[in-house]
DNA sequence: TGCTCGATTGTCT
DNA sequence: GACAATCGAGCAC
């Protein structure tokens, strides 16, 4: 099992933003391991891309997309949600809209208090509430495998990429900077 | 110092 | 399908 190391990051964001999509993301919590199939992403660039939160400039919230790839950028959105993005190079990041659970199920079974199976993780907040991702991990390196890393999984399952427009945003929303792993049933609507 | 609204979700109609 | 929840970043004054 490999942590994906800084080089995978430090490439362009739609690069990274599709070759994340079947990779492991995994958080060593209190509670134990959570592990989930990362199956929904989308790109943001940090230049030119008026929907990014680096569009404007570096300020108190986004300084970590300044500092360089493989980070985690996490922000607080409509005062109830955490959203998990991670950072690649010139200040763009890629945002995990889904996952698939494979380790801790039942801890994100209890932390979501929902019967249906994917209402756990088919959402950008519902997957950081599922695994307990809050602003503490705001920033941490994703390439130490101490708390929050990816790995490459040893099973590689074959899967089709499918692009499309990107949700939930006003500007810029021509681009199609979404990629989700074809037929998954963890894909957002 | 005050005000507006967001990379969302759950609940009610 | 519409909308409330609820915090703080970002911008206007």
């Amino acid at each position: 099992m490999g942590i994906l190391p800084r080089p995978f990051f430090a490439r362009d964001v739609l690069v990274v933003a599709q070759e994340l999509l079947g990779k492991h993301l995994t958080y060593l919590s209190k509670e134990g391991r959570l592990t989930g199939r990362i199956v929904e992403v989308e790109a943001y660039k940090g230049i030119g891309d008026p929907a990014s939160h680096a569009y404007r400039g570096s300020t108190s919230r986004n300084a970590i997309l300044f500092k360089g790839p493989g980070f985690a950028y996490i922000y607080f959105i409509y005062g109830v949600h955490y959203c998990l993005n991670v950072t690649t190079t010139k200040r763009g990041v890629v945002l995990i809209r889904a996952i698939e659970p494979i380790d801790g199920i039942e801890i994100m079974r209890k932390r979501r208090n929902t019967e249906r199976f994917t209402d756990l993780t088919n959402g950008p907040g519902k997957l950081t509430r599922s695994m307990g991702i809050t602003k503490e991990l705001y920033g941490v390196d994703l390439t130490t495998g101490k708390e929050l890393f990816i790995t490459n999984p040893e099973d590689k399952e074959k899967f089709d990429i499918v692009s499309s427009k990107r949700i939930g945003i006003n500007v810029a929303t021509e681009k199609p900077w979404r990629f989700y792993i074809k037929g998954n049933s963890f894909v957002s609507k």
